[in-house]
DNA sequence: AACAAAGATTGACACCGTCAATTTAACACT
DNA sequence: AGTGTTAAATTGACGGTGTCAATCTTTGTT
């Protein structure tokens, strides 16, 4: 009979590695310096063995970026979780949002910054879901403002978590890639959006 | 004496040559295509030729940047062109940037799809004003509305302008890279962005 | 005609992703 | 214990890449 074949946890593990060893030379040295072989040296194994566990390249991006999802989902969760006041929730959330990417610019970048080539592979569904989960995060918050009656949406709660997810979006995006002009810095910008979208959102009390 | 230098204009006009030639790889083949010696067989010359006319492939990914961002500050100067209502003029700017990217996916990709790597090379310049020249067209529809008097923004037309281009780009980055949950569209959200913001700006009548 | 130098080409190097062929090692069975 | 089976790992190879040094070509001047 065969040698008996890894159980999962065990290529959950070699997978973990791999991911850990490919973000590690991705934000010490850039995407650039994430190769196969380069994972190879840092573990100690043939620039063949990672293949084994990601069937391309490409797949280990999308793994990669799933995981960057999940960090800045738990960057969210962490700095809501002792606030109960839905209102200011709302804003410790774009805050832990916006100050993850700032912090980590690079795991940030993984998220969003990607070529629109379309995205394949059997690892997509990983990404899929914690694209779903870390929105999520803002979906539930925008809900519970509404719900406590703090928040009088005009529109439903997604619609209203998207532009919030959007422009918080939007303002890392452009910081990290220094697109702001004449002096304009986040940490003015940010609390004009939150305070802007929020008025922009609130229903004209009846 | 020697072999007479090329002209500027000779050497600007190779430069287009390659960058239309990289361009249209990008646009074609997604951006793993473009490399010099595909542009090289394209323009029927040496692998090495492009490679006098830019030091290095990242300085011809920054050339290939500027060039998104002029192409996207035309897109909105031609759709306003015939607009002379300031309020309107608003509108249809954030339509043509939403279009525009929307249209081209890849080519608006280019502009802010990028890693935060150290941005370098000599070229670095055009790519800067390049960027700013658009990001004004924006802030002068936006400074016009609020010098009009249609718009009574609570802070400066700056800032203002800020928040609508990180609010288009937001979206539009978002909706390229399929980041949309539960079925929500672009068309849907944009009239609402546009709506929340200019809702949200508008300083309390006095 | 001969030369000097700009411009273009070629060759070479070190990488890279990928896959086929091969080797290594762990289990089951006699 | 020995052996065969077969998963896992390694190695070799291929085509492609960015980059640069060395070389060749062309052109304008003397």
């Amino acid at each position: 009979m065969p040698r008996q074949t890894l159980s999962d946890s065990q290529v959950e593990q070699r997978r973990g590695e791999i991911l850990d060893a490919a973000m590690q030379l991705f934000e010490d040295h850039g995407l650039e310096a994430v190769s196969f072989r380069k994972i190879a040296a840092l573990l100690g194994c043939s620039y063949s063995t990672p293949y084994r566990y990601f069937p391309s390249k490409d797949a280990l991006l999308t793994a990669m970026r799933a995981q960057a999802f999940r960090w800045i989902e738990q960057s969210m969760l962490e700095a809501t979780r002792e606030e109960s006041d839905p209102l200011r929730r709302l804003n410790v959330l774009a805050e832990a949002f916006i100050r993850a990417g700032i912090n980590r610019p690079k795991r940030y970048a993984l998220m969003f910054f990607r070529l629109p080539e379309p995205e394949t592979g059997p690892h997509l569904e990983e990404l899929t879901a914690a694209k779903f989960d870390a929105l999520n995060v803002c979906t539930q918050a925008v809900t519970a403002a509404h719900d406590s009656g703090v928040l009088h949406l005009e529109t439903d709660p997604l619609t209203a978590s998207h532009l919030f997810w959007t422009g918080a979006h939007g303002l890392v995006s452009l910081e990290v890639a220094g697109q702001f002009v004449m002096g304009r810095r986040l940490d003015e910008l940010l609390p004009e959006m939150i305070k802007t979208l929020l008025r922009g959102l609130e229903a004209k009390r009846a």
